[in-house]
DNA sequence: GCTTTTTCCTTAACATGTTAATTGTTATCA
DNA sequence: TGATAACAATTAACATGTTAAGGAAAAAGC
């Protein structure tokens, strides 16, 4: 017998979707003026918050695989918002780390992209927006366990 | 003054990419033996559940941008999932219906991807399930209004 | 009826997501 | 030590996300 498929306007995947499109939405208009995509502004998110960093810790608190970082890594070191430094002692590894340009998109949209994520959770209530990102923090592999 | 960042951690956007991930995962998984991508099996879902659509349509319940399903479409009507016709009276527009070889994996996987389905709402519990699910909308664009 | 606007869809260009194969480096162990 | 395994990162190939521009058809306005 044929299982039944849970109806597409019901589906968690498809709501995750929608969900994330619609609180990209205004930082991505933010972004927009500041010539950086949404993932080189996670990257530059992490490497401000925690310091250079190795690859992987990077890629995995910005949610990137590895291809993609690579790739992120060197447009942005183009763009001079990002260093990279081979490990003199384990020369297959790297350390990321953010430049003072890098750190200056940070500094001067930190207050608007705050807002954003004010509005964002006056929209839904600060109880509804925390037990949110609980809810989301179940679902997510490397917190589950 | 310079407003304070949430920390990365318990920022929205990342904990719905990541909550998206563990999500789609098993389905992922799942599809790789289907030889079709994710957004493939949400168009043949949506085609599947609602019969013949136009693309806009199709691209909105789908959750597609426009210039990906054309690309996704052209994709399928070679592989003969979909077929694809212009409207007689208004031959800007088209409609897009799922073929019997697109209806057959859906028939074929329907069980499995409902237990994955299943399996998810157990390990959230029924309430939380169902209470994400209404959290989500709140952030849809589409719903909020 | 003719231009203008709007609508539906496609193309183009660039960035990222995803999986698999590859390269260079370090660790293991017989 | 010398072959092999394990690891870190890159490259490749294809699909999609995203924004902007283009093209064809229909609707609107005069």
């Amino acid at each position: 017998m044929t299982a039944k498929l849970p109806s597409t306007s019901r589906s968690l995947p498809i709501a995750l979707i929608r969900a994330r499109e619609g609180v990209m939405a205004p930082i991505r208009d933010m972004l927009a003026e500041t010539g950086i995509t949404e993932q080189q502004w996670r990257v530059l998110r992490v490497l401000s918050e925690h310091g250079p960093l190795d690859t992987s810790t990077l890629a995995n608190r910005a949610s990137l695989l590895f291809p993609s970082l690579t790739r992120i890594a060197t447009t942005m070191r183009n763009k001079a918002l990002i260093t990279q430094t081979r490990d003199d002692v384990d020369r297959r590894r790297q350390f990321i780390a953010i430049t003072q340009a890098g750190q200056k998109i940070i500094d001067d949209y930190a207050s608007q992209s705050a807002q954003i994520v004010a509005d964002m959770r006056k929209t839904l209530g600060d109880e509804n927006y925390e037990r949110l990102l609980d809810l989301l923090a179940l679902l997510d592999p490397d917190v589950r366990d």
